[in-house]
DNA sequence: AAGTAACCGTTACCTCAAGTAACACTTACC
DNA sequence: GGTAAGTGTTACTTGAGGTAACGGTTACTT
């Protein structure tokens, strides 16, 4: 009895790690899939592309949106490791805006097909309650609305628009970016310094308000935007 | 002669707007069956709803997503009917933005289940070509870059930016009406207030790199938002 | 060494909603 | 009376999501 009482099997311990492995393997091939055969890939696509059939899936993912909430997650690291550097990068504000906006367009611009399904081809079943999108962009607005909020509070400001500021800032970029990735009538660059210019203004007249002069050129000093 | 050879037979031409009429009505009765249902119905509930089965929809609809563009449509209309007199009145330019977006949001919050139908319910099977919302924030947002284009030709300024700034405007009242919608955690007059007070600082921003001192308790003068 | 709990994988099925076929009746123009 | 539009029905097909049932492999447990 000693053992069997406590000890939890060590077989059910044993592919712990594999197990996520191998949802990450299938979650590459969704996005290889994607990439290939368009944003409106199905199952069996999936399957096929990673050579095995559908059942192997399900063993891994209980759902299409499961899966696809997987691709959605995937994609947000995708989306901050290219942006972090521009975010955690010290200099002028305006030019670190135009930055940060510039590196969510490169990726958009690199991954039209992955992106087109991540924000597009969702919660086809799942009406409302498990939103793919909205999850990834929810992760995103916060950690901008605690920056802004600790930025508001560091002089002294109202703190309460932090989170609808941030949710707003988010889907200004985001469906700017749809616009643009549909039409490609303007150059990237030139779209991240129009973003860049509108979100410097919103900032600027935010400071103003409170009778902080910025200096678009110089960093903000009070508090640095990562730690 | 006179009338056999052209005339395009009048058993055609009868039924035009009885069509027409017919489609209304089916449009009316899928926003309906959403409002009871969740935004998640079928085409059987609609028929339902409207007393009727299913092939009678599809000969007025060549497709579901051909509905769901019509619903589309229709909430567009809501939605501009209830905008026009905000966009249409005159005073001050702050105000008049505040007003502007409360309107909007008074539409979200009056019809939520129609407004997550439209806006997240769609393009299930059209991945990309037909895009019902893409089409309506379009429409909406090309009206905004027209207003905009107009207001930095006027001032001189460069007016290529109108475009992205449409699109960015319209995505961020969007989202941030989303997440509002989501959990109701303040006043849909606070909301009102915050994104006006960040859309002024950036028209605001706008004009002062431009030189031109605008005063938020007064109109913009040199054209008026509708005519 | 035998048992078994976890995985590997397959083919063949079920289900459900979108969309279609085929058929019958009504109205009013020609 | 013929016919082109509409009215409507029930019963089917199709396709994609998802499942059942089966068999093989590995390596921990007893």
């Amino acid at each position: 009895m000693a053992r069997t009482v406590k000890g939890p099997d060590a077989r059910r311990e044993r592919w712990k790690g594999h197990r996520e492995q191998r949802r990450a393997e299938f979650v590459e091939a969704t996005i290889a899939a994607v990439a290939k055969k368009g944003p409106d890939v199905g199952m069996e696509d999936v399957a096929a592309e990673a050579g095995v059939s559908k059942p192997v899936l399900y063993r891994h993912f209980t759902d299409k949106s499961d899966l696809y909430l997987a691709v959605g997650q995937r994609a947000t690291e995708l989306l901050m490791e290219r942006m972090s550097p521009a975010l955690a990068t010290d200099g002028p504000i305006k030019d670190r805006i135009r930055r940060i906006v510039d590196a969510y367009l490169s990726v958009v611009e690199d991954n039209p097909n992955l992106y087109r399904f991540v924000v597009k081809g969702s919660f086809v079943d799942r009406p409302v309650e498990k939103d793919v999108v909205q999850e990834d962009k929810n992760l995103i607005a916060n950690t901008l609305a605690r920056i802004l909020g600790d930025y508001l509070r560091a002089f002294d400001m109202d703190s309460g628009g932090a989170e609808p500021w941030a949710h707003a800032l988010v889907g200004m970029v985001q469906n700017a970016g749809d616009w643009w990735l549909d039409r490609q009538t303007m150059s990237r660059e030139n779209l991240s310094d129009y973003l860049a210019t509108i979100i410097w203004h919103a900032i600027d007249g935010l400071l103003r308000s409170a009778g902080v002069q910025a200096d678009p050129a110089k960093p903000l000093t009070p508090l640095r935007l990562v730690d």
